[in-house]
DNA sequence: GTAGTCAGTTTATTTTCTGGACGGACCATG
DNA sequence: CATGGTCCGTCCAGAAAATAAACTGACTAC
């Protein structure tokens, strides 16, 4: 199967990865929640090749994850920022976050333990985790607790 | 940079992207929280080479995200099945589910319009979406609404 | 006019992915 | 007991992608 393939299939993941699945492309999303907003940044961040950052980076545009906008003129420069729908992939890079600080952040006590970074609530003000809940009755989700079927869009 | 040299990043996303960070891997495991278990399914679904099939599978298991038991003897066969750990990745799934549903779900009254797939919360029977809240005060969550600061695992 | 900044592109080499054939352990049918 | 079918992989050679390092180009600063 083909990366373009992957995009045509009937299923929300595979659109989904088709855009974001890869090593380098997730990288650059979570550089760009933390601030990052510039080529030489992303690459010298990412320790990858001049190429992978220029192709990725044109591939987030092209999807309209991240749009660029010009910053000076003579030369003109352009920064790369996170549109509405880059903004819409904070609960996907938190998740993974989650994940990573409950299963790679070492144990207390030990060296190099505890998350890397923490992430603060500015309305409540305190250091949180995400909590996926469902949008009906607002209580917190695990894969046990829901039932999948087929929906509109489904294919026959 | 390296695959390896991914792991080894004092950062939660990183050490994550390095177990799932892949096209297939991503594929495979939306079909395990669908109920896929065998090589054969995987294999057929997916369109993709066995080689990487049952690569992807290895490396799985060799994280833990995923375990072969045993369904027969003679000839002895496996399934694959979620861990505990496997598990904790629903709300990546889940995530990107949400985001795809949003973004490449199609308009309503379109051909082929809306999400290929419903998820019902058994405990409220209502269908849902997943909604990311802070662990602390139960609010949804935006990155707006984030501060992010170095915390007890971060490299000097 | 020499050096530095910034955003890429080009090139040649190395690594990874791919499809398709093959292997091995069994079972079911005639 | 021979033929085909199921299931889980491995092996191989060609195609595709990733890599590092050098290069272009448009400026600014000294």
């Amino acid at each position: 199967m083909k990366w373009d393939a992957l995009s045509e299939e009937p299923c929300s993941v595979a659109r989904t990865v088709a855009v974001i699945g890869d090593r380098w492309t997730l990288m650059i999303l979570r550089d760009c929640f933390l601030g990052v907003r510039r080529f030489e940044d992303f690459q010298a961040r990412l320790g990858i090749s001049r190429t992978i950052t220029a192709e990725r980076l044109k591939g987030l545009v092209d999807e309209g994850v991240l749009k660029k906008v010009g910053y000076q003129d003579r030369p003109t420069r352009f920064e790369y920022r996170l549109t509405e729908k880059g903004h819409d992939l904070y609960p996907v890079i938190m998740a993974v976050v989650n994940f990573g600080d409950r299963h790679y952040a070492g144990q207390e006590g030990q060296d190099g333990a505890g998350p890397p970074l923490l992430h603060r609530h500015k309305a409540c003000g305190c250091d949180f985790h995400p909590v996926m809940t469902c949008s009906e009755c607002h209580a917190p989700l695990g894969a046990r607790d829901v039932e999948t079927r087929a929906g509109p869009g489904a294919r026959a």
